[in-house]
DNA sequence: CGCCAGGCTTCTA
DNA sequence: TAGAAGCATGGC
């Protein structure tokens, strides 16, 4: 990978089989949105970026700054893929999955704003996740150039639920009130979920009324890069009862959350 | 219109 | 303790 710092932007070239656009929107997270040239805005820790991919290079307009202390983390940019990849393709469905959508990486997100959209995410699509949660920053976010910054827990959890109603999320609000003030007030203890094996996270999580396995394992996956965690939603479920009756391949074993996302966007589109 | 959605809680047997 | 019903809303 070559990283090249200009005055005001980010110039990446050799950046392997990354790919940019297909990682933002592959339903792992639900704000990143690309303009009419291509460009894709997206706002994370309270920064804005517009970013740009081509054939051989990706522009990320963004200070020198802000790329080492975040972006080169949350795109996951210096993690070989290609090698995870090509352990994946021992298993023949993993194969075509990885060959058939190439450059997904997992994004590392925060924690509060996966845990949040996961819960908006339950027994509901994509297209509708996304509308609650752009409702959710626009209404309870910060302002700032390019849009609206992800509203932090202590912020949510002044509210109650009715306060919630413009999101018009239904019987999600009540559990977004539950995960904001057991989220602030330390009930369910982020940093040492961060700094424990995943089975505590899985507990830890399923603490707040609203998160169940799934929600749990997203959050642990997106948002603590727990890439073992396993998310089954009703894809997944689907993907299992046709291709792996007997159980995951063995050649995912601590990786399961990386072969999961590939297979959930391989199926969901080709299929 | 009816079925379904990156599920979970609550009720019931 | 397993399985079904109910849940808010709207995409398709």
């Amino acid at each position: 990978m070559e990283i090249i710092k200009n005055d005001g932007f980010i110039t990446l070239k050799d950046f392997g089989s990354f790919d940019l656009g297909l990682s933002a929107d592959c339903g792992q997270a639900f704000r990143w949105k690309k303009d009419e040239n291509e460009v894709w805005h997206g706002i994370v820790g309270g920064k804005y970026l517009k970013a740009k991919q081509t054939n051989d290079e990706i522009l990320l307009f963004t200070s020198s700054e802000d790329f080492d202390t975040l972006w080169k983390d949350y795109f996951d940019i210096e993690t070989d893929y290609t090698a995870i990849c090509q352990n994946l393709s021992a298993d023949e469905n993993l194969g075509k999955a990885v060959t058939r959508c190439p450059g997904i990486h997992i994004l590392k997100q925060e924690p509060w704003e996966a845990l949040c959209s996961f819960i908006i995410s339950q027994n509901n699509n994509i297209p509708r996740i996304k509308g609650i949660i752009e409702r959710l920053c626009e209404n309870f976010g910060n302002e700032i150039e390019g849009g609206f910054t992800f509203p932090d827990a202590a912020t949510l959890a002044k509210l109650e639920p009715e306060d919630l109603a413009p999101l018009r999320a239904g019987f999600r609000a009540k559990y977004i009130i539950d995960a904001a003030r057991k989220v602030s007030n330390g009930e369910v203890d982020f940093d040492k979920i961060k700094n424990s094996p995943i089975e505590f996270g899985r507990e830890e999580l399923q603490k707040i009324c609203g998160v169940g396995a799934k929600v749990a394992e997203c959050t642990l996956l997106y948002g603590f890069y727990k890439v073992d965690a396993f998310p089954i939603d009703v894809w997944v479920k689907r993907i299992m009862a046709e291709m792996y009756p007997n159980g995951f391949p063995e050649c995912a074993n601590g990786v399961k959350g990386i072969a999961q996302q590939y297979l959930f966007h391989w199926r969901r589109t080709y299929f």
